[in-house]
DNA sequence: TTGTATGCGTTATCAG
DNA sequence: CTGATAACGCATACAA
């Protein structure tokens, strides 16, 4: 009825409640005849160890928090995916705190860590909350945690992700050299560090082609399709429009898309688009997408690595970001364009 | 540097820990000096309870697992958002599985169960893993857990959804009402309850037409856009085309509509397309897809409640599923066709 | 209303 | 190689 403790294993098999713990954790050190005895208990038994248990004398939850903006975004569940991946192979659990953008709940489920429910986490939601800001100057203290995708502003805590500046001017680049020369910029969040490495490597590349891209070639966004949509109304009011455009990601680039489509105004015959990130649905849309692909499960993985580092002193806590690969994947919504749908 | 135990706050209040556990669980059984020393030494030493200590000592996690076949599908994530917000209303943590559909991983995640990690488990895939099958017998010992969307075949666990049935009904009606004769529908995987369901659903709507719809009107899919995308080409070489077709979900709606779209059939001109889902790129597809809309986060809240009554044993374990209501959400995809684009 | 004492199930230390 | 035993931090039964 009750599930079995390890004191139960220990009866049946006739030792030692320590002996049954070392049979369980360092198999090497019991003889062969007790481990047998022991291993025997425990399928007769179905014995699994407590975690509370474990947990409260060892000190330590194996598991980690990690806190991302919206779970429903593929672009963030593949990260989530990679991250599982390293953490259960590992032995640990991740506790997934959706914050939906909010202080508040970033706060609320950072208690996991103070109440030892979490061991650490990882932060893709490009912000330190303020409880944590104040741990940092401890050293001690300061939970193990390693930011993903979207860096902090002082760089303070181990980074993965990728060099968005770069990323950014290549997609400029690919419409540069398909001839284009006037060229807008779809913004994120204007308080978004990604928002903001995007957008300079849009002028940096602009810049590069002599081409002026001031205050008039940018439009506002959120990184939601409705922005987009809107972004698309303030394009079609334009004195003079532009004959691509390159969006800060890629929900923004179909919002646009699709309310231009609504207004008669095909892509890419009438104006080109490049996105940001290679969601998943980019290939499936119409036109398929051109944008950014970023590398998400490696980015999870790498991130959970120095994580696990982090928690077992191996890593410092201080060190330089870890910058994987973006490439430009070229579909549709750039191709060159024979005859008007 | 250490963290603080309730023994420290007792210390500093000057009241033993029993007063400052009380203090904390039922504020109001203690006098109000010793609760106002206990809540002042609480804050002085930012002290937080032990979840591993509480959690021993009370044999109980204060979490519920979550079984999902993939987190990145934005229909499952709203599900879990659903989920959420009534567990951390009620002072549980969620531990999100994602099982990749893979048998081998939901019984790993399952071991939260018996380790003590999580009181009860949300199922969204569909299947009753092995290892609970064996415990369903057992009354006791068998742990609280409710269906999502996805229904068993035997209808022994407290379930939540919709009525697919009649929802598909709802689509085909649709269809049947803008006078296409000719319908075809595209499955899911086989062995899915959902499939089976909404191909009933198709069935039972064409039957009442009076029109004959045998298997030569079926395309079989998996509900991955890449199916729907391979179903386009057969419908493309079949001898007489549907003027209509109703996808068992989204995903796969929109590969079979990319595939079209670059074979130069156009919907809704050629072919109407009604989906299932209304997943949230629905409406930002192009042309924006006619679907069949689920009340998602409802359906995930009212789960989580159901579960919280099976924890509290306040619901029986067998009981009549609970059905939402699913709604038509007519868009560009069934059109009525002006021009040819 | 309060305090004392016990045990939740494990693991680590320390003798043997 | 093994066993006894003392924590781990907390909540409750019981006594006061």
């Amino acid at each position: 009825m009750k599930r079995p403790t390890i004191g139960d294993v220990a009866r049946l098999a006739g030792v030692s409640t320590a002996t049954v713990s070392r049979t369980l954790h360092s198999p090497e050190v019991v003889s062969e005849t007790a481990r047998n005895a022991v291993l025997e208990a425990v399928r007769y038994t179905g014995y699994t160890q407590n975690a509370a248990a474990q947990n409260l004398r060892q000190r330590r939850a194996k598991a980690v928090l990690v806190l991302v903006p919206d779970i429903g975004n593929t672009f963030f569940s593949e990260i989530l995916a990679g991250i599982e991946r390293v953490a259960s192979a590992a032995g640990l659990t991740i506790l997934i705190g959706d914050t939906a953008n909010d202080v508040r709940r970033e706060e609320d489920f950072l208690r996991y860590l103070r109440n030892g429910r979490a061991d650490g986490v990882l932060l893709l939601n490009g912000r330190l909350p303020p409880s944590v800001i104040a741990t940092l100057d401890e050293g001690a203290g300061r939970p193990p945690m390693v930011t993903i995708s979207e860096a902090l502003d002082r760089q303070v805590v181990p980074h993965v992700g990728i060099d968005n500046v770069a990323a950014a001017e290549l997609a400029v680049r690919h419409l540069l050299d398909l001839g284009h020369r006037r060229i807008a910029h779809l913004c994120g969040p204007a308080d978004n560090i990604l928002t903001r490495q995007r957008l300079a490597g849009y002028r940096r590349a602009m810049a590069a082609a002599g081409i002026p891209a001031g205050r008039e070639s940018l439009l506002a966004g959120d990184f939601t399709a409705e922005s987009g949509g809107r972004a698309a109304l303030e394009l079609l009011a334009l004195p003079e429009r532009p004959s691509a455009i390159f969006c800060s990601n890629d929900e923004m680039a179909m919002g646009l898309i699709s309310v231009l489509h609504g207004r008669g105004m095909a892509v890419p015959c009438d104006l080109s688009v490049v996105g940001f990130d290679d969601i998943v649905f980019a290939k499936t849309y119409i036109p398929a997408l051109t944008t950014i692909h970023q590398p998400r499960s490696d980015l999870g993985e790498r991130a959970m690595h120095s994580l696990l580092a982090l928690l077992d002193g191996t890593l410092e806590q201080q060190q330089a970001p870890a910058l994987l690969e973006a490439r430009l994947v070229v579909r549709e919504s750039t191709a060159a364009c024979r005859a008007p749908r």
